[in-house]
DNA sequence: TATCTTCATAAGTCATGGCTTATTATAAGC
DNA sequence: GCTTATAATAAGCCATGACTTATGAAGATA
């Protein structure tokens, strides 16, 4: 399994996409995203642990509790996949312009 | 499930993110994924669908076949989600730096 | 018309993954 | 030291999804 498929695959869940996102507005702990997600405890673990192998959180022990994070290179690769096409699709249609002229 | 949820499960499959990135490169029938992809072509046809219901492409027949292209907006609402983040962590950070100058 | 190609759908199989409860380890507070 | 809080892991359950083969529909070709 490459970087790039742990990366998509983390994503794809909408209740890990939702702790993602909440840890990216403010880094928390398990506990605290436990209270408000409809998950249990373990899953929210097992959530984190996916996201950390995407390297989409970092995380960090306070006392008993562990704040996790936004890991600000972890949307990186996302962006570079994503700009691959952009430019692409901008290479296509220059060449549709460019072929239209032709006519 | 929302349309979000539909356009990451789309691309969490790498063989299906196969696909799409073939299809964004050049526009072509089924059977010509089919043949140089590692499954059948029932499997090609059944990603095609996922693809085409997360508008990340379209299709268009032609005699018997069907040519399928990449739907340039498709992934606009990706780009959307990331740019989310984006700008949310400049402002955190710009936020850190500021705390910073408290000292 | 008969055949061949192309593609979608149906049906069934199997692995994966997201969830649960139970348990353990570690740190904090009384 | 004992209890409480926090979080990770284990084990098991079950739905989903990615694949297969079989089949049918629609267009091209003889």
């Amino acid at each position: 399994m490459t970087y790039e498929d742990r990366l998509f695959a983390a994503l794809a869940d909408p209740t890990r996409r939702a702790i993602f996102e909440r840890v990216a507005g403010r880094r928390q702990s398990v506990a605290e995203l436990a209270r408000v997600m409809p998950v249990s405890q373990p899953a929210i673990s097992q959530h984190l642990k996916v996201l950390k192998e995407a390297r989409l959180v970092r995380d960090e022990p306070l006392g008993a509790r562990r704040i996790y994070s936004i890991d600000p290179e972890g949307l990186g690769p996302l962006r570079a996949w994503l700009d691959r096409f952009w430019t692409e699709q901008l290479a296509a249609f220059k060449a549709a312009v460019e072929t239209a002229d032709d006519s």
